[in-house]
DNA sequence: TTGTCTGCAAACGTTTTGCACGACC
DNA sequence: GGTCGTGCAAAACGTTTGCAGACAA
């Protein structure tokens, strides 16, 4: 995880296994994982991690912009290391969330209305493909 | 508000004081109020109004589709009463929601991808103008 | 009268805080 | 050696639940 290392490095914060092994946990499930998730999976094979680090680093890592975080509905928070827009879908039936590439036509302004844009985010709710299907088999 | 009383009774749903001030607050007030602001405005003229009603009012309402809720990045949940869809830009600095009526192409789809659509949500997060135009003149 | 709604208190789950210890330039 | 990060425990916060009594229909 060399990228991580210097990810940090160029942030000026200090590489720690338990900041790399959030990044690293975050690269390979991109399915927007809650900060409890990611603490009971990596707890597994590291049994001193505590929950207050796993919140301190990713409080750090998206201060520093290098993760983002999304709050859907009524759930808790969930936190995605992809850095391009897009929007999310959330299935009401299996709770799974999808990334919807969508053209947004205003997705590249810079201003709005005269507001300054810094963040975007956009997520719909509804039933998914996989749903739909098994609803219709019935 | 011969509006909202009508309004319950459609929904097959008992018209009590608690629940008329409640819509009518958030009629009077659209800048999405959290359910703590509604109780505590309400509070001061109906001292015995209790916070549990106005979370189980708002979630009855919710339920009938009456009113909207909205969760903006780390905030509590707020409470719209607006039945258009319309996006939310939030100002960082002075924490002002605003409501923005965008164009957006997709924003009449039933279906998405294949995925059924029933709920949309987007917002936005940057600067405001008035901020914006405090700065400059500071 | 009957079922629903209210309001109190207590519980809940997520997130934050205070603080001492440990690790790294 | 001083700063930053970790991890424990406890607190805080928004929200939900259980329940008894009150109210609308």
């Amino acid at each position: 995880m060399q990228k991580y290392t210097k990810l940090l490095k160029e942030n000026d914060l200090k590489i720690t296994p338990q900041r790399l092994m959030i990044l690293k946990y975050l690269d390979k499930h991109k399915n927007h994982p809650t900060a409890d998730e990611i603490y009971s999976e990596l707890k597994k094979d590291n049994p001193s991690l505590s929950k207050t680090t796993v919140y301190n680093s990713l409080l750090t890592l998206k201060q520093h912009k290098i993760i983002k975080s999304l709050t859907i509905c009524d759930s808790e928070h969930r936190y995605d290391i992809r850095d391009d827009i897009h929007h999310h879908f959330l299935c009401e039936k299996c709770g799974k969330i999808i990334d919807l590439d969508l053209d947004c036509p205003y997705i590249n302004n810079r201003t709005l209305h005269g507001h300054k844009i810094l963040e975007r985010h956009g997520y719909l709710k509804g039933i998914c493909k996989d749903c739909l299907k098994k609803e219709k088999n019935e």
